[in-house]
DNA sequence: ATGAAAGCGCTAACAT
DNA sequence: ATGTTAGCGCTTTCAT
């Protein structure tokens, strides 16, 4: 109980031990170079009973790379972020590389805190999820020959290797099931135009629009934060319209919530007072009643993706730039007016909700 | 472009450029020891025209300490976590210290992969959420002296600083909710009881009964695994019942979500056939329909909590072991009867829901 | 096949 | 107040 802490062992120890040279100890445990039986053997017996776990800070000062993936994210509590990171981590757990987590909060002056620390840590790659704003920042790595690779935010001036989403078309086909559905008053509540998530969904909105010959009124784009008070915000101003829409396409998952207090709010019923249709399909997105019509994304894959960019290119740092874009895929739910053909059953509590 | 991987400068190269000993570049570092204002600002000038950013491998290497706290958990993509995660990192952040993150998704190889490198990385401490079965492992970090604490679920056999909920409590609270409200058959959707967190919710819903007299009939116990098809699966069993409960407790957020939807495949309102009240109080549960009652826990702060325990017992090795309980809050919304006191706006077309 | 020894970048004890 | 230097634990030539 009142026990001092026993420092680790070290190989010089189990070199001892084994009474062999700290090399033979050294090239067991990595593998490289050449060992007899006999001293294999003793040396395992060596590192077992002394329990030996290589110290990592001194291998990593020998050979100047640190096998460590720095991820830059800005909301650890987004689920679409905790997905990422799975998929990240999924990767460079087989790949015996370490992951350090940089959750920003988005908080400029935590995230540069952050990236000061991958710089100190000399971490071999880098993913982030840009806000757009702190480029220059980033230039750094760049510029010490670290690979980057950006995901889901398309950073504005810097060319890095990108794992994003098709953003553009994704709404563009949202709005599409809306028109098919009759609709003709379409609202969308927009992300930040600053970051390429929130305007290429934007831009997919407002293709759609005028693929069908219809008018951009900009008072059914209402912009929000990617937050839920931002979605709670933006639905109350369409709502409050004189001509409110009849159906709402929402940029992500959490003004997704925020849109639907307000709908609760309001006591509107979905899909036959208003439609909803919002990106990133959530555990919970089922759940709702109705259940919730969402642009999917392979989230989890991009994280793998993203993963793999990045120790591609820190074994191969030449080589032409990569931009990955994944397709996304609408899952039809009940949250849009044919949710009565795909959901006909229905008990006699429902039938006017 | 083509530009070769520049080494980072070192902290020699500083000495080299401001003039000076290597002895004081590490001064002005560090910001121990007294620096003359003159050599203060060549230092200080040679660091930002050389960009140097201390190699940590080699502080690390010489102090012996890493000043890097191990997370092990289960799942990041449960909301619990990644919000327990958020308010650890902010703690270790402020504090200078790196979080290192391993996430097992309930895989005992993996988790036991995450353990090893935390050995290997020296870390000065680790915070983990036991499956309560891996205690032989955990074991090793107590012998080498590295502080452990485990968040959420109490371990077995082992002794150690512990951040957990008031779990009997808020069950035994939720369930007179209930009684409350005129429910006498009232179910529960059990964890496995093999946790911590799973056992002492049954026990705190079986106490409940107990007090107000009432026969623990084991088939409104249904056990699932705090998943989401758990959850499900355990519903339908409850359902299925020759007489099913018109209220039931569910144990954590992923099971409610399952819950949610076997209740409405069934085509049951809530709350007029059937009441819920889950554990944890999720970003959704407001956005549901009608928002859910649940039993909120402060996880942010126990998250903070988990981070200063830690701390100090890096700082403070000996002293008696902290065991510290958090209370929770019922948020009573509309899931449960009572929900027409505390939602009275409701449309026409809601009357019925 | 094995060992001896230099040195990665940094800190701190000691010397001045 | 500043400099000199040994050595943290490991890998990797270079000898043998």
């Amino acid at each position: 109980m009142t026990e001092l802490r026993r420092k680790p062992s070290t190989l010089k120890q189990v070199a001892a031990s084994a009474g062999v040279s700290t090399a033979t100890v050294s090239r067991v445990i990595s593998g490289n170079g050449i060992v007899s039986k006999k001293l294999l053997k003793r040396v395992q017996n060596a590192i077992d009973t002394l329990d030996y776990h290589p110290n990592q800070a001194a291998r990593r000062l020998r050979h100047m790379s640190t096998k460590i993936v720095g991820v830059a994210i800005s909301d650890i509590q987004n689920p679409f972020f905790s997905t990422l990171v799975e998929g990240i981590e999924s990767v460079l757990q087989e790949n015996r590389y370490l992951l350090l987590l940089g959750n920003s909060n988005e908080n400029m002056e935590r995230e540069r805190q952050h990236l000061n620390t991958f710089l100190s840590e000399r971490v071999s790659g880098v993913i982030f999820n840009s806000t757009g704003d702190d480029i220059a920042y980033y230039e750094k790595f760049r510029l010490a020959g670290v690979p980057l690779v950006a995901v889901d935010r398309k950073p504005n001036k810097l060319d890095v290797d990108l794992i994003q989403l098709a953003n553009e078309k994704a709404a563009f086909d949202a709005v599409n099931h809306f028109f098919m559905e009759g609709h003709r008053r379409i609202g969308l509540i927009a992300g930040p135009s600053t970051v390429s998530t929130g305007s290429e969904r934007c831009a997919g909105y407002q293709r759609a629009l005028q693929a069908s010959g219809l008018p951009i009124d900009q008072e059914l784009i209402q912009t929000g934060d990617f937050r839920l008070t931002g979605g709670y915000q933006a639905m109350r101003s369409l709502l409050d319209l004189p001509e409110p829409p009849s159906a709402v396409l929402v940029s992500n998952n959490l003004m997704t919530l925020g849109a639907l207090q307000m709908i609760h709010e309001r006591g509107l019923s979905i899909p036959d007072q208003i439609s909803l249709i919002g990106f990133d399909d959530m555990p919970w997105a089922a759940s709702l009643r109705p259940p919730l019509t969402v642009i999917a994304q392979p989230v989890y894959e991009m994280g793998i993706a993203a993963a793999h960019l990045v120790l591609d290119r820190i074994k191969e740092p030449e080589g032409p730039i990569r931009q990955i874009t994944f397709e996304t895929k609408l899952i039809v739910r009940a949250s849009c007016r044919c949710a009565k053909l795909f959901y006909p059953k229905v008990t006699k509590d429902e039938q006017n909700l």
